[in-house]
DNA sequence: GCCAGATTTGAGAATAAGTCTCATTATCTG
DNA sequence: CAGATAATGAGACTTATTCTCAAATCTGGC
């Protein structure tokens, strides 16, 4: 079962009807590896309202299936929790450029804390600033 | 040499003059460990203009002497960068608690992590989500 | 100590992100 | 199909952050 489709059966769960304009929103964020800003899906979906977008962004984070990544400055970033999918972010500080990147053992040492903390922990979110390879050059 | 004490030297080296409103923004991090926003610093040093907060703000994050961590929701949250005092974060979803950890193998895998891509990383940032033991009792 | 020139600062206007309201429309249950 | 209730869009509204600019403050050279 692919995202799309767990995300409309656990909202279906949640005892949301299924209204067009959430399902087109589901269906962009299902189409998007990493993160998409709140502003940038009401641009897209000229046919839906800014109101619905961010009460839909809202639902489906509270249900885990999206989560906010808190990259550069101004917005906020959403993308689909997905486990096969499952990454962080590398953040350029000087051009924005946003890099995507996993790791098994930062994984397993998140793993580690969240047990041994008294929190139910039950997402994370690693974010590394620094200075691309382009912007590096640039400098030098 | 304490951190407030590095800062207004390496606020000096970068070119900047000693501005009274910028000491005591200076102060005031210099006082507290975890995370304060800018709005609040601009509540508390009632003398100091808004745009002055987040100039400082600014400027120190650039010099990487507070880091902006992405707690919550609506608001940013600066807090001094500190070799001593280093940590991260968990955030109860349900009530806000904003709770600090340390784990030397989280460290370990971000430095290998860094050290792995072609970025240039200057700094890092773990936030976990979850539900604090007192909101999960209140659940349950 | 005082001046010139440059930086810092505060007040408030201006933006921009995100939230709320409410009348209307669409779904679901029976 | 009807009634009850949830979903939706438009736009007003709130709140965080940025910008503008004139006045205050610094610093180095006299």
């Amino acid at each position: 079962m692919n995202w799309a489709e767990q995300a409309t059966q656990r909202l279906e769960q949640a005892g949301h009807r299924s209204g067009g304009s959430r399902r087109k929103v589901v269906e962009l964020l299902a189409k998007e590896r990493c993160a998409v800003t709140a502003l940038e899906i009401d641009r897209r979906l000229e046919s839906v309202g800014r109101a619905t977008v961010y009460r839909t962004l809202e639902q489906l984070e509270k249900l885990h299936l999206i989560q906010r990544v808190q990259i550069g400055g101004d917005s906020a970033g959403y993308e689909r929790v997905d486990a096969e999918a499952h990454h962080h972010h590398l953040v350029c500080e000087a051009c924005g450029l946003l890099s995507p990147f996993s790791s098994k053992d930062l994984e397993e040492a998140i793993e580690a804390v969240s047990h041994q903390t008294d929190f139910t922990v039950a997402a994370h979110d690693v974010v590394l600033r620094g200075t691309c390879p382009s912007c590096s050059s640039r400098d030098a």
